[in-house]
DNA sequence: TTGGCGATTTTC
DNA sequence: AAAATCGCCAAA
C-alpha cells in the first residue's frame, strides 16, 4: 500500500525476484558498500529504491539483517485499488504506485508505505530465472524470480 | 574527471 | 531491433 496526497493506491504483489548479497554477482549488492547500495546493507523492512536507465525507478524489500545486503525486487502487482496505467515489469509497477528515488531507505512499516500479508491462503509458485540480468555468469541461471502461477498480472517473457 | 553501462520500457 | 536517457561507479 502506497498513500500519497490522500489517495491509496494498492496492489497485489504477484511477482518478484530474490538478491542473496555481495555473493550473488547479480546482485548490486555484489559491488559493495556505496552510497547507491547503503540501503541494501542496513536494517531489514525498508525499502530500496533505485533509478536505471535513466528513467525508470525499481522498489526491493530489504529481506534480511544488516549488512547481509539482501533484498527482493518487486517486478509485478496486481491492481486492487487506485493503481492504472500498467503495474506489471518493475518500472511500471513504480510507475503506477507513485514511487520513487525519495521513498529510498523508507521504512515500510509507515502509515503511507507499508506491506501487509495476503487475505488469501496458499496460492502456487511458480519458479524461474530472474529476468536481465545475463552478465552474472552462473547466477543468471538460479530460479530466484518467482511468481503467481497464471496471473494475468505478471510480466511478460 | 570521464566513459561505459544498466535488476527497463517503448517505439520503429 | 534499437532508442531513450542519466546516475552510478570503476578506472585513470
Amino acid at each position: 500500500m502506497r498513500s500519497l496526497g490522500g489517495v491509496e493506491r494498492v496492489g497485489r504483489i504477484v511477482e518478484v525476484e530474490a538478491y542473496l548479497g555481495p555473493h550473488d554477482l547479480a546482485s548490486h549488492s555484489s559491488r559493495g558498500l556505496t552510497e547507491r547500495t547503503k540501503v541494501m546493507f542496513g536494517p531489514p523492512g525498508h525499502a530500496y529504491v533505485y533509478f536505471v536507465y535513466g528513467m525508470h525507478n525499481c522498489m526491493n524489500v530489504v529481506t534480511q539483517k544488516e549488512g547481509h545486503a539482501s533484498a527482493v525486487l518487486l517486478r509485478a502487482v496486481e491492481p486492487v485499488k487506485n493503481v492504472e496505467g500498467g503495474s506489471h515489469g518493475p518500472g511500471r509497477l513504480c510507475r503506477a504506485m507513485c514511487i520513487d528515488r525519495r521513498l529510498n531507505g523508507h521504512d515500510l512499516v509507515s502509515d503511507d508505505f507499508f506491506i501487509a500479508e495476503s487475505p488469501d491462503g496458499p496460492v502456487p509458485i511458480v519458479r524461474r530465472p530472474r529476468i536481465g540480468v545475463e552478465y552474472a555468469g552462473r547466477w543468471a541461471k538460479r530460479l530466484l524470480r518467482f511468481y503467481i502461477k497464471e496471473n494475468p498480472y505478471v510480466s511478460k517473457k
